[in-house]
DNA sequence: TATCAAGGCCAA
DNA sequence: TTGGCCTTGATA
């Protein structure tokens, strides 16, 4: 929120707006401007946006290839209407920059100067607004002294330039996207498959493995042999325990509690107490069988590792530049693989492609946070465990942009490991989330998921009344790690986005993909 | 002459 | 004050 002033101010207004430092002598924004400043959001997703439900659909005929007012605005997200002031925004946003200059306007933020500008709150705080617009490269020189109309200015070639820029990116994306699923295939499940496909055939989107090797204690789940340690230019990641592979840490999906299978299956790990070798047990009594069917559908997580660590050290996976791209790829690559558990997990592979779809593109960054959040109980150490098995220093996180959204984190986890949060119950969760049909509209199989949920929701209460008698209520205190999740992801995805809209998150992405699905 | 990015207008 | 729609006029 803001105060709005008015005074009367003199005419020399430069240090409120300072001459934009990107003209070129040509009064022409160079190129590398137009591409860090006003770069919307991926071509890509402008291609895709044409899909009449579903934004992934991997259509790529040529006709879907929308001109770039399909895009948003980078300032509030709301519709491009066209160029406005240097860039591509929507129309409330280019007279909220005219009113603003011209009538030399002053704000003030009451809050910390972050407010978040989107299309609903892009009222509240005209401060956090204005700088959104310089930030993102709305000119202040386009806005005429002299109240001119008409005509063209001579933001007129950087226009044209960065039309021109655009197209090439639509068109070297769209072949890149025909290369990966092959043309005119509107099915998702199609899509998916082909991913799939791609996957087993070793390429980009899916590396091969790697190199597994036994640990010599039969310790299990098995090591993995990474090839280069994970770094980045600015961040050496470090692991807390003495294993002779420092760098990678075997996953361990478990808390205390026991974890079992009735089968040899590779699904999931099997986890029994932290000396004794590897050990299937027999069901207990009290696992429901609904909840065994959960965690039949589970990845496996060593396989899981292997695939994201390759891909990240892999050059085909490309050398990050920053922890924040590192954790960018890490996401993106985890996410192909919730891709691949859904698409075979119980109830969820019964559904329609459409109704998968909106399920995934609602769930994804909860999936993702409740796996990572998983990972920390069951690691239980000072610094953060990622999906590779390294650890990172909580204090170098890029997230510290975020706020306080490393201590909701922090105490997220600690929440969930007092409430000694077991691997049935995180595969629960897991189902709970990803079929879970509020705030979405259009379901054909509404019913059958609200069934769903229901089943889950009891098999997890009987479970939790089971075998946690002691933890009073454990279920709806699990149940309520939910929302939590939610709005920490809804801040994650703001965030997100708005490093997107700077050019800072790798471009061409299924994590871009599942951004851009939600926000429109 | 068509285009489109400026400024202007005005109901909410 | 906002934001959708209208008018204007240089440029391609």
């Amino acid at each position: 929120m803001s105060l709005v002033k008015m005074p009367m101010l003199p005419d020399h207004t430069d240090y409120l707006f300072p001459p934009h430092p990107a003209l070129d002598e040509y009064g022409e924004i160079p190129l590398d401007c137009v591409k860090s400043s006003s770069r919307p959001v991926s071509d890509r997703w402008a291609t895709w946006s044409n899909a009449p439900s579903l934004r992934m659909d991997f259509n790529f005929d040529q006709s879907d290839v929308k001109p770039e007012f399909e895009e948003v605005c980078p300032v509030c997200g709301d519709k491009v209407s066209g160029y406005h002031y240097g860039l591509l925004t929507c129309e409330s946003c280019k007279g909220f920059f005219k009113r603003t200059v011209q009538n030399k306007k002053v704000y003030t933020c009451i809050e910390n100067r972050n407010c978040q500008i989107d299309k609903t709150q892009r009222k509240r705080c005209p401060y956090c607004r204005f700088q959104k617009c310089l930030k993102v490269g709305m000119k202040l020189e386009a806005v005429r002294p002299d109240r001119m109309r008409g005509g063209r200015n001579k933001f007129g070639p950087m226009y044209k330039r960065d039309r021109a820029i655009k197209q090439q990116q639509r068109n070297r994306l769209l072949s890149n996207a025909r290369a990966i699923v092959g043309p005119g295939n509107p099915e998702i499940s199609m899509a998916i498959k082909n991913i799939h496909a791609a996957a087993s055939r070793s390429s980009p989107l899916y590396p091969p493995p790697a190199v597994v090797i036994r640990d010599p204690l039969n310790r299990t789940p098995p090591l993995m042999n990474i090839p280069q340690p994970l770094t980045s230019s600015t961040q050496v990641l470090s692991s807390p325990l003495g294993y002779t592979s420092p760098q990678m840490q075997p996953l361990n999906y478990t808390t205390g509690s026991v974890v079992t299978s009735t089968e040899t299956s590779s699904h999931h790990h099997v986890q029994t107490s932290s000396t004794s070798p590897m050990l299937i047990k027999s069901e207990p009594d009290h696992t429901p069988k609904l909840l065994v069917e959960l965690i039949r559908s589970e990845p496996d997580q060593a396989q899981l590792q292997a695939k994201v660590a390759s891909y990240v050290h892999s050059p085909l996976g490309g050398v990050p530049n920053d922890l924040f791209s590192m954790i960018c790829k890490l996401a993106d690559q985890t996410l192909f693989a919730f891709v691949d558990w859904a698409r075979n997990s119980v109830f969820f592979k019964e559904l329609k492609v459409e109704d998968q779809m909106k399920l995934l593109q609602s769930s994804w960054s909860e999936l993702l946070l409740l796996d990572h959040l998983y990972r920390q109980v069951s690691y239980n150490g000072e610094h953060i465990l990622l999906i590779t098995g390294q650890t990172i220093d909580p204090n170098t996180l890029p997230l510290r942009e975020m706020g306080d959204v490393v201590d909701q984190l922090s105490r997220l986890t600690l929440r969930m490991r007092e409430l000694k949060l077991d691997y049935k119950e995180f595969v629960c969760l897991k189902f709970l989330i990803l079929l879970n049909p509020a705030d979405l509209s259009g379901l054909q199989d509404k019913q059958i998921i609200d069934n769903c949920q229901e089943q889950i929701s009891a098999a997890l209460m009987d479970y939790t009344l089971s075998a946690y008698p002691e933890i009073g209520d454990k279920f709806n205190h699990l149940v309520r790690l939910l929302p939590e999740i939610r709005q920490i992801c809804q801040r994650a995805e703001e965030y997100l986005y708005y490093k997107h809209l700077n050019g800072e998150v790798p471009f061409n992405s299924l994590l871009m993909e599942m951004l851009h699905s939600k926000r429109k």
